[in-house]
DNA sequence: ACATCTACCTGGAGGC
DNA sequence: TGCCTCCAGGTAGATG
């Protein structure tokens, strides 16, 4: 379940093994994906350098030269370091192979994920031209949630989801943000105090940072491992733990539904 | 402009 | 053992 922390450990992880290397191949065993791979991606990356691997909320940036390769894990995706002669597995769609003679190989299982090719600026890119704020960029706070949600009716954990307000945020580190933060996760968004948007940035930022600070730990053995190196173990406060004592007042923890999606708080700790 | 729902896909869990 | 249903996840795109 990629979202931001994964996205981000995924970059550290793969960042020395690619920096500075440059691409012999590009393999494309099934091309679909949530869009088709382009199918001369190969002919336009040969021999090109990666010059940077950047993120944009939950999108991973190859840069090269003449363009950049924009990588989305979607729900299920994993890149790992490999030798290029590994075996493929079969949900092993894609490895950009580099003059190392190491491979960089994605699995998904549920290919939600994609991989597209980008000439020019990458960040004007349809997928990301829209795209909110940074969560962990210096010059995101409470203030700008509390000014994009004026006006509006929708929950306030549809909004922190909602990849054109903020981006990274799922509905894991939506659940645990909002129990940090001590906002009930079916509160109007645009009811919403700025103290309390101040104390949900905070909390947001935390979440996310911790999260990464874990998956952080187990980066040593990113390479040639099953894909589950750099996803962290969390120890969640409400994320699945419906029913459990809350971990602040012991009171169950309660479950909903919004959007299709399954909500976890606590009914005491998180007002409306 | 905003709110809400659907589609995409697979593997795992639980019920029978 | 097998079949069936449900659920998880991210988000663009359609619809209201």
């Amino acid at each position: 379940m990629p979202e931001l922390p994964e996205v981000e450990t995924t970059r550290r992880g793969l960042l020395p093994h690619s920096l500075h290397q440059s691409i012999i191949d590009i393999v494309i065993r099934n091309p679909r994906l949530r869009w088709p791979v382009p199918g001369n991606l190969a002919e336009l990356t040969r021999n090109q350098t990666i010059t940077g691997l950047s993120r944009r909320g939950k999108y991973l940036l190859m840069h090269l030269d003449s363009g950049t390769i924009i990588i989305h894990l979607g729900m299920s995706g994993s890149l790992r370091i490999l030798d290029s002669g590994t075996p493929a597995g079969v949900h092993d769609h894609i490895d950009i192979v580099l003059n190392s003679g190491l491979c960089i190989r994605l699995r998904d299982p549920r290919r939600f994920g994609a991989v597209l090719w980008s000439e020019g600026d990458p960040y004007k890119h349809p997928l990301l031209a829209s795209l909110g704020v940074e969560p962990l960029s210096d010059d995101f706070n409470g203030d700008i949630l509390y000014r994009k949600s004026r006006g509006r009716s929708s929950a306030i954990k549809s909004l922190i989801m909602d990849s054109h307000m903020i981006v990274g945020v799922g509905n894991i580190y939506a659940n645990e943000a909002l129990f940090q933060a001590g906002i009930h996760p079916e509160l109007a968004a645009g009811k919403i105090s700025r103290p309390r948007y101040a104390r949900l940035a905070l909390a947001i930022r935390d979440t996310l940072n911790k999260a990464i600070i874990a998956g952080g730990s187990s980066l040593r053995d990113f390479v040639g491992s099953d894909g589950n190196a750099g996803y962290f173990q969390q120890q969640y406060f409400v994320y699945s733990r419906s029913g459990m004592p809350c971990r602040n007042c012991d009171q169950p923890i309660k479950q909903l539904r919004q959007n299709q999606r399954t909500t976890f708080y606590c009914p005491l700790c998180q007002k409306k």
